[in-house]
DNA sequence: GTTCGTCGTCTCACTGGTGAGTATACTTTA
DNA sequence: TAAAGTATACTCACCAGTGAGACGACGAAC
């Protein structure tokens, strides 16, 4: 029946999130997938055809949710690029007080998977990456900035930077460091006034 | 005999490294790191209690290391902040033209192991962004900085953020991009003049 | 409206291979 | 000869992926 095999689909996609969010793809078996899944290896087998196409499908599923979240955290956000860029970090900074909180999972496994640019989780974390940026540049044109693409880019680098260090130090004060220098950039971006 | 035994030792030391670097730690296993130091795996056990305790070697050498080579990069550099960092990322950028380079091997085993705090190559990789980032507070604290301690931490943030982007996109762009971002920080953050 | 065959979905039991780590014995050198 | 260092050959657990078939729903035949 054809809600029965979407649900299984779904319930295999949410246990995988869940252990490659925490372990990465590498140390992430299939059979812990399939037991956290509560279904047999060959059942994930039959909805998937390998390990990799596993976590391409965890990986475009979270890129969606993810856009979702990054939409809710500033769409709302009325004023320029100054108001912009503090809701966006005080809400990185929010997120990643969860207990449960371990970074970018695109930014993680990407750096699992270095030396390998072909997997298709590497790609799915490029395009992801490519267009929270290519987004963010929007909402900073539409705000007024200068250089939204520049500017963007600039952000990016910040938010990357600050994820990681949080997770390295186990310390927020990365992200709100961050978050000033987010503001610095723009001001210096941005004409006086 | 001493000289044989650390021979050895570092022979495998330097396998593991560059095994390490490129696949990082789970993917590795310790039968090619025996075979690529040209020795057994019994040996390896001999010199090493565990897989880990290899990967913190590996570490520790390369804190060593990156400390030297950040010296060398910055060390000579006589003018204010604005030199120091225009070197810092020109360096890093010429250091990303590598052919094999894959970012940070520091940054990218925290995140592979990033639900592992207690790891030996997590504490590894804690101390040696945290012994970066004071060395950095120190140089630009000599050369003038208002708030030296602050700026680093922020400069660490763009470094870390322009190698994990420049690895995602492949585009050495985003270090440009952070050097960038660096200077106007640091305009902001000093007295003008 | 009951039997039958088919299809989608799922399980049990397995293969071939690799993982970390080790028991034991041989070699070299002081 | 005693100790350090290396090798052969192993244990046991786990891995990705598969072969063969069981279960239940559903339409067709009668």
């Amino acid at each position: 029946m054809t809600i029965q095999r979407a649900d299984t689909k779904q319930k295999i996609l949410r246990a995988a999130y869940e252990l490659f969010y925490r372990q990465g793809i590498s140390r992430v078996s299939v059979d812990a997938i399939a037991a956290r899944a509560g279904v047999t290896k060959r059942t994930v087998y039959y909805h998937f055809a390998s390990k990799d196409e596993i976590a391409g499908g965890v990986l475009d599923v979270q890129h969606l949710l993810l856009m979702q979240q990054f939409e809710g955290w500033v769409g709302g956000v009325s004023g320029g690029v100054t108001e912009i860029l503090s809701a966006l970090f005080d809400k990185l900074e929010a997120w990643s007080e969860r207990p449960d909180w371990l970074g970018s999972g695109f930014s993680r496994i990407a750096a699992e998977l270095a030396d390998m640019p072909g997997h298709p989780a590497r790609q799915a974390a490029k395009r992801h990456k490519g267009a929270v940026e290519a987004w963010l540049a929007e909402r900073l044109g539409d705000a007024g900035a200068m250089a939204p693409e520049q500017l963007a880019r600039q952000v990016m680098v910040l938010i990357e930077g600050a994820m990681g260090l949080a997770l390295i130090h186990n310390d927020r004060g990365y992200i709100t460091a961050a978050g000033h220098a987010a503001r610095s950039v723009a001001q210096v971006n941005t004409p006086t006034g």
